[in-house]
DNA sequence: GTGAAAGCGCTAACAA
DNA sequence: TTGTTAGCGCTTTCAC
């Protein structure tokens, strides 16, 4: 693959002067300009980037970690995110932690190895040793959808997107209400806003964390609907409020499985507003996704522009999206 | 950020007894090698990988360009190319095409930019410019999903797929039979096949490619779906193959919209089986993603180790998925 | 088993 | 406006 240097040589000039066509093209004389253009051309010529950010300080990289790419949901951020940041002439290094914490442990490491200019993830757990050790580093970093004490970060507030779930079960009467999935803020909020009511949750059924993934969903809500059935004998609550819109789909067919009609024996609310919970009519607690990537990535730019600023922590308000699934519409 | 010879004057050894430490350690001797690994840590050293691969020839760097990410489809296809690809030692740089030709062309020129080892696509277009471009380049290149000529390529028989599902509308017995999506492989098989059964194409709604994104997939659908009953006064077709379940999943909401019932009044088909076309009955034709992704990465690392290897095109064979958008179950 | 030195492809002073 | 030179952080011969 033909370098600088031979773009040089075929163009008769020094490789300063390509350097120079490359990133201050206004700095070179017409003439000399379009001679290594051509020769550019002729030997089908592309900078290394390597290269060149080994020799600049700021090398216009961001890293962006997502947490789970099948999900609709992450992917849309991921979009969002995209279009921002190349709006502002930067790169995106995309990583995967595949909702796995040793995965997301290697990713962490890969994306320094890149020295990037800032860096911006979707972390699976709270508080894990791989988020903390991002605290150390001299890299911006902008947290997504869940807020930390020491970073910067955009999310919605989800204490208040579980309290809008329990409202809306409590307004539409719902008495027998349970949660399935992980012990987060959305199930505080939930929770909280519940005994605010003065009731009580009904049932938990617990989704285990480390073993959490998009492709396990419909695995993981058999079991604990079997776990359930176990220990109570049969389907007692009668509204369940599942964590995420994938959960509550996977949740709504098995609950048919099992015979229970949703909303009528059962409601069921999810959380994101998924593509798809519109048209299964899942109720669901909506994400600004754009709102959301658009702040991050100006939090983010704005540290690396200028540095020792203040941490920012921007909390949105999420919006509760009644549907069927909870709802029997007339 | 430390570097290299931060950690040998830490360690007091050559920045090559560090260099080694990183890459061969079993060259250097344990007593010195935990010097190294003391001082690694101690300063928090991550190597610069832009520095590595500077000086390396091979850089284990692989690029996949991807059409669509919010399409669960291809978000599947990346994961599964990420498990292969990891395991293999290899890291991935993920580039996002978002269906459009112009960022699909930027995509090409920033891989191009890293020197990776090998590039996996999934293409836009049929020869489009960028496409062809790929051609000159002397890293190998595999495409993913089409099959090109003078390319390495794994894909299922698009044309066969097509086929399947105008046998199947034809076993069914409908006689109105109709075609949303761009003119491509699935469509002529669908239609050859439907010939081949003295059947004729009804209808055909046109989605323009140039405007095809998954988000407008709603409105493209709309917008042929009004088209179609401007000219034509009404639905009058009675099965219909939408391209791919998006597109079916949305045809059948609109459809809904417009009074019909699925399948009673019109059947609808989709295409490649994704997520969410299972919970909602909808007939498909699957793609073993996992076997396209890891026969890709299998031909493309061949390629690299064994440089001027024949070409190779694999063609998967697809398999139909009826489901109730398209059979009334008993 | 380890170090010195050259070089990967590029940019950025500095000089001319 | 252009060329010369040093250097970014690493690997890799080649000596020792």
């Amino acid at each position: 693959m033909a370098s600088l240097k031979d773009v040089a040589l075929k163009a008769g000039v020094s490789p300063a002067t390509v350097s120079r066509v490359i990133n201050k093209s206004f700095l070179v004389e017409q003439q000399t300009k379009q001679k290594v253009i051509k020769a550019m051309e002729e030997l089908g010529y592309s900078p290394n980037i390597m290269a060149q950010n080994l020799s600049k300080k700021e090398n216009f990289l961001i890293g962006v970690i997502i947490q789970d790419i099948c999900n609709p949901y992450f992917a849309g951020i991921l979009k969002a995110l995209e279009n921002e940041i190349y709006d502002l002439g930067y790169n995106i290094i995309f990583l995967h932690s595949d909702s796995n914490l040793f995965k997301e442990k290697n990713c962490i490491k890969s994306i320094m190895k890149m020295r990037p200019d800032g860096i911006i993830i979707t972390p699976i757990e709270w508080n894990s040793e791989n988020i903390l050790k991002l605290k150390n580093i001299d890299i911006p970093v902008v947290i997504l959808t869940k807020i930390f004490e020491e970073f910067n970060g955009v999310a919605i507030n989800h204490k208040e997107g579980g309290a809008q779930i329990a409202r809306h079960f409590y307004d539409l009467g719902y008495d027998k209400i349970a949660y399935l999935g992980n012990n987060n803020d959305k199930f505080q909020g939930f929770q909280e806003e519940l005994q605010f009511l003065n009731k009580k949750l009904y049932s938990y059924l617990e989704i285990s964390l480390d073993k959490y993934d998009f492709k396990m969903a419909k695995f993981l809500v058999k079991e604990a609907i079997e776990n359930y059935i176990k220990n109570n004998k049969e389907l007692k609550f009668n509204a369940i409020f599942a964590e995420n819109d994938i959960l509550a789909l996977e949740l709504i067919s098995v609950l048919k499985e099992f015979g229970k009609k949703v909303p009528e024996d059962i409601a069921v609310a999810g959380f994101d507003n998924s593509f798809f919970s519109e048209h299964f009519g899942i109720t669901t607690v909506s994400q600004p996704i754009n709102e959301i990537s658009k702040l991050a990535v100006k939090i983010l730019i704005d540290n690396i522009k200028n540095r020792n600023k203040v941490l920012e922590r921007i909390e949105l308000t999420p919006r509760l999206l009644p549907r069927n699934s909870t709802m029997i519409l007339k």
